[in-house]
DNA sequence: CTTCTGACA
DNA sequence: TGTCAGAA
């Protein structure tokens, strides 16, 4: 039901527009869970595809790879309100979520604010 | 030809 | 991160 396909790194690296390093680095440091074929080929599904654009956009945005890897691992931290935990298993992030576990997240984003003149 | 692992100027 | 080597 949940659509178990195998997308080969070939169609990855079009759909993310990631490189073969960038995706297999994500897979070293635990981001991602791809399936393996019989020759160790890695085999992607969609779901896999889309947190690959979201950790592209998270490492985009500053942050870094221990904060994303924290918030794709816990899906649930919240232990509260419905409401809240409804907005959390819809699979999205949010700033806040990052800031709380690491308040000084701060890499590229200086710069970006500083260099407001080129 | 494409992908995999491991390592490095 | 890119890139090379050697293997599959």
């Amino acid at each position: 039901m949940a659509g178990k396909k195998s997308i080969p790194m070939r169609v990855v690296k079009e759909k993310t527009g990631l490189t073969a390093r960038q995706i297999r680095y994500y897979d070293e440091v635990g981001l991602i869970f791809p399936e393996r074929t019989k020759g160790n080929q890695r085999l992607f599904s969609e779901d896999d595809i889309n947190r690959m654009k979201k950790i592209k956009s998270l490492l985009d945005e500053g942050y870094k790879i221990e904060a994303i890897k924290e918030v794709l691992n816990h899906p649930r931290p919240i232990k509260g309100n419905l409401s809240n935990l409804r907005t959390n298993l819809n699979n999205r992030i949010n700033k806040g979520d990052l800031s709380r576990i690491y308040p000084g997240s701060s890499r590229n984003l200086k710069e970006k604010y500083k260099k407001t003149k080129e």
